[in-house]
DNA sequence: ACCTGAACACCGTTCAAGT
DNA sequence: ACCTGAACACCGTTCAAGT
């Protein structure tokens, strides 16, 4: 006589994408594990295996929807600030999220999803005038500086102090980043 | 009337670190444990913690003992030529070993060790005539490039074809960065 | 001083079994 | 179709005991 036991939802991957984030910002990638979820969802933990094929492949899950957080400058801001602004975006983004975009970047499936939104990127630094073959690369030495500053964060006191400082310091060298690829579309010209 | 055991040297921090960044090598970082170090060593796994006090501290070493490859170019060099050197130079040893420095990276005593390297990059940057102040903020955008696009290089099949292509892009970008700084360095003076 | 072995509290994942 | 539980082959580290 005691009463059906409550019709769970039935788990679905954006459930688990959900929990595994709530864990990974109160615990860190480090204190998210299998049986953890499980507990979070109240499922047995071999029940998210069903509905996705490894860790790997959830935490890659993860990261895109972290990533998927920056939003994009206005199109109609001159190409030097939109650039400045997207990747100081990002820079907080990827300084909250560290150790996710830390596991971005050292898994090859996980990585894929954060390439997507550098196609703006690279869009407006050719409106800077820049010759088509080298708006790439400087869309991924900027990418690449946001990724290694960032995570630099991972090196310092929780102080947001020196997180204040480390960014103001990145601000810095983007600039000098932005003026130098002025002065190569200048002198392609 | 067995023997006695044969006098094994007794164990050292530098036999440890000296097989850890073995195992790493063969392994990858994943594929390193205390306990596949004591094999390697020939000793009961616990034995490392008499001298190393944990894991973490273990990987320091190893990422101290790598970093400390990239070898510095002559102080003679045009400045700019110098940490066009330089930044290639350890953009090989960090994507050699990608894995450890991004462990270096996301742990705060590992990766100091790394900076230390950085002094001599501050002061070619001085010789650019950079003012003082922005001669730190400019050499941490390049040390962060580096993170950032050898890391990327995880991100790749293991196809050695890609693998020099970024670094190809990573010469063009750069390329930038340093145009930027001289472009700054010049409208200071 | 240095090393050992058992034990603790965990992992990710496979696989056969249940509903 | 979806979930479970036991089991496998691992982890890092503590701690009491040995030489």
């Amino acid at each position: 006589m005691t009463p059906p036991p409550a019709p769970r939802e039935p788990l679905d991957v954006d459930r688990i994408v959900d929990a595994a984030c709530t864990i990974i910002e109160r615990d860190g990638v480090a204190g998210l594990s299998m049986r953890k979820l499980g507990r979070e969802l109240a499922v047995d933990p071999m029940a998210i295996y069903h509905h996705v094929p490894n860790k790997t492949a959830l935490l890659a899950l993860a990261t895109a929807r972290t990533v998927a957080n920056v939003d994009v400058p206005d199109t109609a801001t001159e190409w030097d600030e939109w650039v400045r602004l997207w990747a100081l975006r990002y820079w907080d983004i990827a300084a909250d999220n560290r150790d996710l975009i830390l596991v971005g970047l050292s898994d090859r499936e996980v990585g894929a999803g954060g390439l997507a939104s550098a196609t703006e990127l690279i869009e407006a630094i050719a409106r800077g005038g820049v010759p088509d073959e080298l708006c790439e690369p400087y869309a991924f030495v900027i990418v690449d500086a946001v990724h290694g500053s960032s995570l630099a964060v991972a090196a310092l006191d929780e102080r947001s102090a020196d997180r204040a400082h480390l960014r103001r310091l990145f601000e810095i060298g983007l600039d000098a980043i932005v003026a130098g690829i002025a002065t190569r579309a200048a002198s392609a010209r």
